[in-house]
DNA sequence: CGTCTACTTGACCACTATCAACGCTGGTGG
DNA sequence: CCACCAGCGTTGATAGTGGTCAAGTAGACG
């Protein structure tokens, strides 16, 4: 069993036959943007892959200094901050196709930690090799920086659901988003897994666990959901959606039921 | 009056004989990292600078094409973001020598508004200049960077404030946090002018307006602030800072007095 | 001086956290 | 093989923080 606190360190350089940019499935959704053959193929060449992480390993931890952004190849991660008192909070979960560690730019270490959810594989890009290919390559820098504003209009959208939405909304709106970024990927947005255990979705969305639970059999009730363990379904996309945020008529969702 | 809703619109090259980066005293705080002088110079001629902006007028409005970055060099904005539901969220204060609009490249239009606290001043950085420069000077690109780093860092930690503090303790880190940002600047850290109104306040930390003003008021009895109007003084940094984050000992604040 | 907005204060109660107990599952060791 | 335990998830009872509603005050500006 890895040790629950060690940074992986284990990625070698891509020499081996494996996978390439080229090649991979999910280049279109990882770097949306045309990059020329050199390009891509100049990428390709920087990119350390290795063994899985195994659920519960960190990809890297708060403090640890800066040196990779990573690809997310398949499984899934979440980060998060930890106050110094202590707190922590669940800034986001991650999965196939979405680059992790951009924050890292602010300072030279890591503001916060990357854990996977589950088992987990990702391409690194070591910085330096980064930096240097992107003032090389100005698709590439952009390519960057759009992942970095979006990283920021999604904080943003969470700091407009953490202050002004109720715990239903919150909810609604979690499912909701998380089964768009499955379509996106080419899955089903009604139906999926929750890699991320009940405290993990209630410490995201700043409820109790209690809360989370609650809704989740309050939402079954009024079937707008199923659920069977970590598997969910979404029974009904409207009036979720209607809770999350178009309350275009106010719906009853049978809050407090008497 | 100008219209409330009317995006600014009149800033002009910079060929008067007006403020210049390389006599900017914000130079240091804007673009830490050091530029060669015929880089600044060059930074210089792309930005423009122009009339001040009133009070309450906009910088940009949420779904304005991205055309540029904002440095303010006096003054102060607010970013807020508006949901399809209609409710707005503040998404940051921000003071001179501060970039604003760098969210901007995560889509081709803002995903926010800007709007001025007080009469404002700032230097434009119009998008399609300002990428030819980062492709010839990678310092830079570098610097922007590490400001959308700083950005996306902050906005985490802000989640955690939102999902994760209680009212106090989001006050209290609030009044560090304003502080600490005058004090960099060169002011005093413990008094200072709040140019944001209560409501603001209280909707930047997810608050009810009327919560705000009640701990004003309970601080005050506490003589841990001091306040006229908007000129605020913090007159017990320790305990403050004990609520903001971290209580060694637990703090007791008089929260609900008998 | 009147009006409008910003701010403050008070009373009330809803939403959600907290505390407590219990069932389930998977892993471990006797 | 089974007993035990730890972690996760669910459910119920209770109470506190902070929202909402209402009214009043003070400050800004014409």
């Amino acid at each position: 069993m890895p040790k629950d606190t060690q940074t992986l360190n284990i990625l070698v350089p891509n020499k081996t036959g494996q996978t390439h940019c080229s090649t991979c499935s999910l280049s279109s959704l990882c770097l949306p943007i045309a990059l020329e053959k050199a390009d891509l193929d100049a990428l390709d060449n920087v990119i350390k892959r290795g063994r899985p992480i195994q659920k519960g390993e960190l990809l890297f931890k708060q403090g640890d200094p800066f040196k990779a952004v990573y690809a997310i190849r398949t499984g899934a991660i979440k980060t998060f901050t930890v106050a110094s008192s202590g707190e922590e909070q669940i800034t986001g979960f991650h999965l196939a196709s979405e680059l992790v560690g951009l924050s890292g730019y602010s300072e030279d270490t890591y503001p916060l930690s990357a854990k996977a959810l589950e088992t987990t594989t990702v391409c690194e890009l070591p910085l330096e090799q980064l930096e240097s290919l992107c003032d090389e390559m100005p698709g590439l820098r952009k390519q960057i920086m759009r992942n970095m504003g979006g990283e920021i209009r999604q904080d943003q959208q969470m700091m407009l659901q953490l202050s002004k939405k109720s715990a239903d909304e919150r909810m609604a709106y979690f499912l909701l988003d998380l089964g768009s970024r499955f379509e996106r990927r080419g899955f089903s947005s009604k139906a999926f897994r929750l890699s991320m255990s009940r405290v993990d979705i209630s410490n995201y969305l700043g409820l109790a666990v209690e809360t989370v639970s609650r809704i989740f059999t309050r939402f079954q009730k009024n079937e707008l959901i199923k659920t069977e363990g970590k598997e969910i379904t979404l029974l009904n996309l409207d009036e979720l959606k209607q809770l999350a945020g178009q309350p275009n008529e106010p719906v009853v969702c049978d809050k407090h039921p008497a």
